[in-house]
DNA sequence: TCAGACATTAAACAATGTTCATTATGTTGG
DNA sequence: CCAACATAATGAACATTGTTTAATGTCTGA
């Protein structure tokens, strides 16, 4: 079964192929102009190529949805498992801020595009939600534990075992960290910040990511 | 000149009437429907018809943009005004959520959506930013006073001048409030909170209203 | 060797935003 | 009232999208 592991292996290497050169429109050109012509053209194939890889436009925008997420969380992790637990949540929201600031490309087709037709397994973010299920009325193990979402509620959730006092429930908290977080860079990208200087807006950042703790909180 | 006038009154009409249509279009069918021969049709005109009264779709797209930028400062300021100045935050973030979250299309085309080519006067959100300029030094008015943002910002005074303790600066507290509403609706208009069940979702973001409060001042 | 599976391509398709020559209509000056 | 002109509306056409397909070539397996 060489042969056919061969080809196996060389449809994968076109698929990455593709996928690189899509990121890599994506990056330097923008969404816009990252059309499958241009894919095409960038690995010097005919257009046509392309969907014999790929189902459609929306499959590879998936693949790369799926492989910036897997960049967020190395990030986050890293940053995180950097510092000891009191820090943690802290080191987290620089980094996720760092991330998006860095790759606004990647942050754009993660959180801020709508994609409408894309699978939304999120199998890289959501957090375990075993609060009450409305229907069944029993909890819900969700079969993810590696996103960044669920190590920000675990950092949470160590920052409070060390002693802190939370201001709200723990999925509440989470939400309130995410979503300042996400806020402050979706208006960032979207230059809906651009009337503060640049150097007054990175003081204002960096006071918001101690704004995390403080917000969630009481002491 | 009654007769221009006429004829300008007809254009104005006109333009009325293609922005109703595209923004029911874009209300009831989704952006990606909302197409300039969808738009006509509409109408009951050709599309070419379209191109007397507006240059190109981004033209269209701006139109809707600040008239959508209208109704969510109507929004807020009515609800700030029904309130004594120390509930004001809370109240216009209250209506700063409902509103993205009835009006989902509205908010998807205000702050969600790529533009790219619009021109950002951004004439109805910004504050003023009067914090030290960083060439001139010296203070510079903006002309604008009467975004939802910059009232929020006025609300944040008002509170501080009650004597509620500042966790930080003026504008940082007017930027952590935003970002924190912003990134809830983002979020969940995106997806990213279907993990949640609707109930819990409502509690959770009943706690984050009074959690923007919480987060910015220290009592 | 040969038949079938597969990859590649160019061409074509439909749908988009946009432009343009043509037609029609209404306005204005004499 | 008529002739010239400006303007608006139209349908056809264009370029650019994503996508499909028939034809061609290539390689594999028996």
């Amino acid at each position: 079964m060489s042969i056919a592991d061969r080809k196996e292996r060389e449809r994968q290497e076109m698929r990455q192929g593709i996928l690189q050169a899509a990121a890599h429109l994506f990056v330097t050109e923008g969404f816009p102009k990252t059309t499958i012509r241009a894919i095409a053209s960038e690995i010097e194939y005919s257009p046509g190529t392309i969907y014999t890889y790929f189902k459609d436009k929306q499959e590879i925008l998936n693949a790369l949805f799926h492989q910036f997420f897997d960049e967020l969380n190395i990030a986050i992790r890293t940053a995180g498992e950097a510092v000891e637990s009191t820090n943690r949540l802290t080191a987290i929201g620089r980094a996720y801020i760092d991330f998006a600031l860095q790759n606004p490309e990647h942050y754009e087709l993660m959180f801020l595009m709508n994609h409408e037709r894309l699978e939304k397994n999120l199998p890289d973010v959501s957090p375990e939600v075993d609060c009450f299920d409305a229907e069944t009325g029993k909890k819900v193990e969700s079969a993810q534990d590696d996103g960044s979402f669920q190590y920000m509620q675990e950092a949470i959730q160590l920052a409070i075992q060390s002693g802190r006092q939370p201001r709200y429930d723990l999925h509440t908290s989470t939400l309130l960290a995410w979503s300042l977080v996400h806020g402050i860079v979706a208006l960032h990208i979207r230059g809906f910040l651009q009337m503060y200087p640049p150097d007054y807006l990175q003081i204002m950042i960096h006071h918001a990511v101690d704004g995390i703790s403080s917000s969630i909180f009481l002491d």
